[in-house]
Formats: structure tokens, C-alpha cells, sequence
DNA sequence: CACAACCTATATCGGAGCGATACATATTGA
DNA sequence: TCAATATGTATCGCTCCGATATAGGTTGTG
């Protein structure tokens, strides 16, 4: 479970609960890696089970406990051998590929209405947690500026290639016989 | 099952097998939709139990009997309704990116291995699949060009993107020092 | 002030999904 | 000769995750 290994890696920079690790995983790695609760916290119960992670309730003013994560020495050493272990890959899941696929069984507008709320999507991340200012990249090991430049490249390559071909799409779309180039 | 709702939708340009259809999935849409054996026979099945679909066995020489699916009009209908159903996501799940947020914990030497894999594999794809001719695309519908032109912006981003950063990256992670910009 | 909307916080379940594997044979290439 | 590689179908079991439940606090707005 590739989410154990996230959870496992985010603990290893301090202590966090899950709800704050989802968190985590929404801002930092949201174009790369998408996990829910249904994925967590079992994460952190096997995580538990095996001896990686260690739990502490912290008792909260009117909310339920936080159950707080912190990674074992035993942790850390399963952690970078399984990053050792770990084989790169990179999928693409895209819903909205298939739709644009299958464009022409659809109503223009409809197909150009997907069009714009994915280049919302990709332009809420350039603005939101991609957007990052120059002062907070000084922090950042190599490693997690390299991920910060490689989702604002992808995204933005998504969003420009829309944005570009929106118009003669439109117009393939609409009129047949014309051809958009 | 979205894997169901490409099945249909490649039938609905003609009949195939399963074992076409996985064929059909590793050229046309491995830029946005991974899909296995184990995932294309159930979902057939399936399809065919809702009535969606029928299946012809064509005997072959010396091979296993090949069944051939067609989509019937119950399965059309039912496509179309789905399609516009479906809304648009877009989720990239990347081990690769995992790596490198953590390259920090790695060999030096295996996180740039691990660049220079994904670098190649995504060469690879857009000398391929993603390489057609122009003539190859007049044949295209509207939205089967666009996918075509979205998968090389992004894998050609993401390509650009590692080959220009991979000097830098090294610089970093080889002597902790000096900042690589 | 009432009510909606949203935030913090944890947890489970059922079903979807897919990697690994098995089987059977023919062709290609080293 | 032996190893790949290609065609072809199929299943099993583990992983995973969306939907949902619970519970109260806070903020905003008409």
C-alpha cells in the first residue's frame, strides 16, 4: 500500500494525527497523490499494527481526541528500505481524457464545459499550493522543489494545451465540415 | 466501473475481442488510462449480463476460440447516458514523484537512475503511440486529436521538465552546500 | 436569531479494481 | 535448442477508496 509508505514518509518529518496528514497530503502532494480517509487511517492502523508508527491520544476542548502518529526508530529503517524497494511509476487516471474521447456522442457545450472546469482545477492548484513564493522554496530539500517545478510544469502544460485548443475544438465540434487547424 | 464505460465505447466503433481491446488500450490510451486483463474480462463480462454487448466465439487455428464483442443498441443508449453522466476528473497517481520527495533519503545515484527511467519510458511514448503521422490524424475525430495533442503536452512537459532539472537536481543532492539554481 | 454551511476529528464497509498467475500453442530469433 | 515473444482467455485474492456515519464547534448571512 503505497499510502502506508506516504503516511510512514510525512510522520517522518514529526508527529501528526490523520486528519492533519490528510490535510498534508491535500496541499503537498495533491498533484501527485490522492488519498481519503478510507485509505489513511487504515494506513495508520497497520502502520500501528506493525510497530512503525506509535499513537498518543491528545485529549481536545470539545472535539473528539486527536490521535496522534509518530514514526519508531523501526519506522524510519522500514521507511528508506522500502523506498530502496520501490519501483517508479507514474499513472494517469483521466476521466476527462475519455470524455474528450468520446466528444463527438456528446453536446458541444457540454464537452467545452468540461474543457473549462478542468482548466479551473489546474489553475485553483497553479494559484493555491503550487503557487508557492520564492522565500518558502528556500526551505524545501532538492527533492521537494524538484516535485513543486515538475507539478506546476505538468499542470501548467494542461492547462496551456486547453486553453489553446479550446477555440478550434469549439469549432470542429460545432461545424463538421470545417476543419480547425 | 469505468473500465466498463471504455469497453463500451471501443466497441462502439466495432466489434472486439478482449484480448484486442487490451491491445487497443496500451496504444491509444496509455496516457490516460491504464487498464489489465483482469479488469477488461470481468468488465466484458459483465457488460454482456446487462445485456450490453454479445459475444461471437471465432474459432481459430491452433489457438484458443477468440470471442468477439459487439455493443448492442441497449449498450449504446446505455453509453451515451453514462457518458454524459460522468463527470470530468483527472488523477495522477506517482510513485516517481513519491521518490523524489524523498530523494533526500536516497542513494544520489538511484534518484537520478530513477529520473532517467521515467525520461526514457515517456521518450518511448511519444515516439510511439503519441507519434503519429499527419495523415494518421486527418482519420482522428475532434476529441481523439485533442487527447492525442493533450498526452504529448503533458508527457513532452513532464520530459522537458526532467531533463532540464537533472543537472541542478544532482548539483543539490550530491554536495548539500551550494544552492543550484 | 435561526439556520446553513463548513471545519475538526475518527472510523468502517462494500464493492470496485488490478497484479499475479495459470493455461495452451505458434512463431521468431539467438 | 532453447528462450523469448505473441495470441488468446480466465480467475483469485488482496488492495483500495468513495460513501457514509457520528459529533460537536465555528463562522457567516438574511
Amino acid at each position: 500500500m503505497d499510502t502506508k509508505l506516504l503516511c510512514l514518509g510525512v510522520l517522518s518529518e514529526g508527529e501528526r494525527s490523520g486528519y492533519e496528514i490528510k490535510k498534508l497530503f491535500e496541499t503537498r502532494f495533491r498533484h501527485f497523490f490522492v488519498a481519503g480517509f478510507g485509505s489513511i487511517y487504515p494506513a495508520l492502523a497497520a502502520l500501528a499494527g506493525e510497530g512503525y508508527v506509535t499513537a498518543r491520544a491528545v485529549p481536545q476542548a470539545g472535539r473528539p481526541d486527536k490521535r496522534v502518529y509518530s514514526v519508531t526508530e523501526a519506522g524510519l529503517d522500514h521507511f528508506r528500505e522500502r523506498l530502496l524497494a520501490t519501483a517508479p511509476r507514474h499513472k494517469v487516471r483521466s476521466e476527462f481524457c475519455l470524455l474528450m474521447y468520446f466528444a463527438h456522442l456528446l453536446p458541444p457545450e457540454r464537452a467545452l464545459a468540461h474543457l473549462d472546469t478542468m482548466v479551473a482545477r489546474w489553475e485553483e492548484m497553479l494559484a493555491g499550493d503550487l503557487g508557492l513564493s520564492a522565500a518558502d522554496e528556500a526551505a524545501l530539500t532538492p527533492g521537494q522543489l524538484f516535485d513543486l517545478g515538475f507539478g506546476r510544469a505538468v499542470v501548467g502544460a494542461a492547462r496551456a494545451y486547453c486553453l489553446e485548443r479550446r477555440a478550434p475544438l469549439a469549432a470542429a465540434l460545432l461545424d463538421r465540415p470545417r476543419a480547425a487547424e
